[in-house]
DNA sequence: ATAAGTATGTCAAATTTGTGAAACCATACT
DNA sequence: AGTATGGTTTCACAAATTTGACATACTTAT
């Protein structure tokens, strides 16, 4: 199996550095990021971080700031490195999403300690997920989509857009939102290239293709 | 931006003031019920309550009571305060769909930052409220329209136009107005082209199209 | 009665989407 | 390296839908 990668951000070089030995060590790939603007664009550059290592207080874009933008579109958990515990600190990072915290200084031991728990809790949860509607089912760990129980052969664009689809059911989709969730952020093609896919998604779904409607002057939706 | 409204239920009146102090510090609107019919009562008079916090020990109707009357027509977030944390209790507040326990006695700085985050994520996650009035249905993010609970086909500004006339129910809009707001702010069009819209919509609408009243010289309502 | 405002049916223009073919691109195989 | 393969993107045109204007009929207010 791959080993999981982990996106440390922190603006000292000594603190990246004794984070990764450690992280490495217990076998997890990781990249490092010096500031906020940097951070985020490996995020999303990268599209498989499984966890953000974050330190608040950074030149240039702070802490906070980053854990904004990443929350506007991932779920990714992000534990965040504090200097001292300041209730106010984690009142607004509770706010923001942020999964733990971590008070400098800190054991290294503790921080891999929290890594495996949180990542155990969130692939726990997220593994064994099937997500189905009405005659489709979505295994995304097993990359696989079944059309009433039977397998149907999806190239990887086929099956995030359905995957996207799935997870939003019944909710209507402009095409800059799949564009911005399904493709990177940062796509500057054609919004078009979506209706090629939603077609041959359709034809390979045979029947159940009608459950994706289009939203005449929106984009698409899949039919609850 | 307009201030969010809390309904805060609770017996006490010495909690509720409490509770009340430090949201209005925080920049909600707070309304008050001292028991669970005056809390039903009150969600379902004003119709913009933006989340509950829900006491469980009352008089009269207790907390899950209101929850599930309040449940049976609206997913509007609801934070439970409870005696003590007692697993029974949550296992049945999960069931009625409680987003969030807070037991007593709790800190108000860690209440304001719950309502935060849910408000957060129920906002962004999708304005999947539906709004209603008198039979029509509106549901924004599915893009759909229901007549008696039957979807009606629209076109996309016909679908707009009627969420505007269920955003602004009982209100006179002038033709400016709903140029204005439905159409695009540039659009100099002629504002003859309202009226056709609103045939389409009235004879979509079937019986339901009477909801939409001319007012002479003003322009249309619909009725509440 | 008359003038001003509104309802309705029709229709051409504009916009959006469907579709198939072709171009492009990355990857694995010979 | 060259070639085959399959996925992805672009493009052009056809098909479908929406939309706003207009003409005519109708209603209301004075």
């Amino acid at each position: 199996m791959d080993r999981l990668k982990i996106l440390v951000v922190d603006d000292e070089s000594r603190m990246r550095k004794l984070v990764r030995d450690f992280l490495v060590k217990n076998n997890f790939e990781v990249l490092e990021a010096e500031d906020g603007e940097q951070a985020v664009d490996i995020f999303f550059q990268k599209k498989d971080i499984a966890l953000i290592v974050l330190d608040v207080m950074m030149p240039k874009m702070d802490g906070w700031q980053v854990c904004r933008e990443i929350r506007a579109y991932s779920k990714v958990p992000i534990i965040m490195l504090t200097a001292k515990s300041d209730e106010r600190d984690e009142l607004q990072g509770f706010e923001l999403g942020v999964d733990e915290y971590i008070s400098k200084p800190f054991s290294p031991k503790i921080l891999v300690a929290r890594i495996e728990a949180i990542l155990r809790r969130t692939n726990q949860m997220e593994n064994n997920e099937i997500l189905s509607c009405g005659g489709i089912e979505v295994n995304k760990a097993a990359h696989q989509a079944l059309i009433d129980g039977e397998e149907i052969e999806l190239s990887y664009k086929e099956f995030e857009l359905l995957t996207y689809f799935v997870e939003n059911r019944g909710i209507a989709l402009s095409r800059e939102k799949i564009l911005n969730n399904v493709w990177n952020y940062d796509y500057f093609g054609d919004a078009r290239t979506i209706d090629t896919h939603v077609k041959k998604l359709r034809s390979k779904m045979g029947s159940k293709g009608d459950m994706i409607k289009t939203i005449w002057g929106v984009g698409y939706k899949l039919e609850e």
